[in-house]
DNA sequence: ATGGCTGAGCTACTCAGA
């Protein structure tokens, strides 16, 4: 089973380069962030014609996630956590590995910036209530997975030049150490897990030539429970999208599992 | 380099992103 997060920074500005990625990589599930379009103005169609269900929790112009998926999901739900600010950031649903029932989260973590203000504020209390929930979660179910845009470098090796980003709301220890405590309750940073020292990033800013000179990041994480990984095949991130025109300033990750 | 690019909403220019 081939589940992909892409983070494509509007799906209807995106939607070619995306029915184009799917054509040549071919998921069971892809799980996109900041599709920056409404439930109604969502290109369903489009995917619909490809042969993929799409499960959806938009808002206007900013944020929105969604699920796109070959077979139907069950027990979509918008509702994990009680987003404060009322943004379209999580979207969860169910689906079936051999015997195993697997709780899929989708998740659009808040940028945060500029620190010491509200911005930065959402974002811790949003990760706290995150946490918490896994928590609660975790008492029903041991198998998750969560995917996403974190907006959190994870270490020093995830970033370019990681003195610029220890003040920022990305690269902040107490930010980096929620991080580590969502881990500790039983996950593995998959990509991390099996690519102990590589530096390789997920993100790239439009400007300045980052992507020319890669001066990048390593936001977007697949987090698997330990005891999915007796099921783990493979983990990529797949820079080719990055560079094709019109791109996403993200690009996807990957993760194989049998 | 706390914004040099991009997208949405809108139709001039702001907000947001990381």
């Amino acid at each position: 089973m081939k589940i992909i997060s892409w983070n494509v920074n509007s799906v209807r500005a995106r939607i070619n380069n995306i029915l184009n990625y799917i054509k040549d990589e071919n998921p069971d599930i892809l799980l996109l962030q900041e599709i920056k379009t409404q439930d109604q103005t969502f290109p369903y169609d489009s995917f619909k014609e490809i042969g993929y269900f799409s499960y959806v929790f938009g808002q206007k112009s900013y944020n929105g996630v969604a699920i796109i998926s070959k077979n139907k999901i069950n027990k979509i739900s918008k509702e994990f956590i009680k987003d404060n600010l009322n943004q379209s950031r999580i979207i969860t649903g169910e689906i079936f590995l051999q015997n195993k029932n697997i709780t899929l989260i989708n998740i659009y973590v808040p940028n945060g910036n500029p620190v010491n203000t509200e911005k930065y504020d959402y974002k811790k209390e949003w990760l706290k209530k995150f946490i918490n929930n896994i928590k609660k979660k975790l008492k029903q179910n041991s198998n998750l997975i969560i995917a996403g845009d974190f907006n959190i470098i994870p270490e020093e090796l995830d970033v370019f030049d990681f003195k610029r980003y220890e003040d920022d709301a990305l690269g902040r220890l107490e930010i980096r150490k929620k991080y580590r405590e969502l881990l500790n309750l039983g996950f593995e940073d998959i990509y991390r897990f099996k690519n102990k020292k590589k530096c390789e990033y997920t993100f790239w800013d439009y400007f300045a030539g980052s992507w020319q000179k890669n001066y990048g990041m390593r936001i977007d994480h697949f987090l698997i429970s330990k005891n999915l990984l007796e099921h783990f095949f493979s983990i990529k991130i797949n820079k080719k999208p990055r560079s094709k025109p019109k791109p996403s300033d993200h690009t996807p990750i990957e993760l194989v599992l049998n």
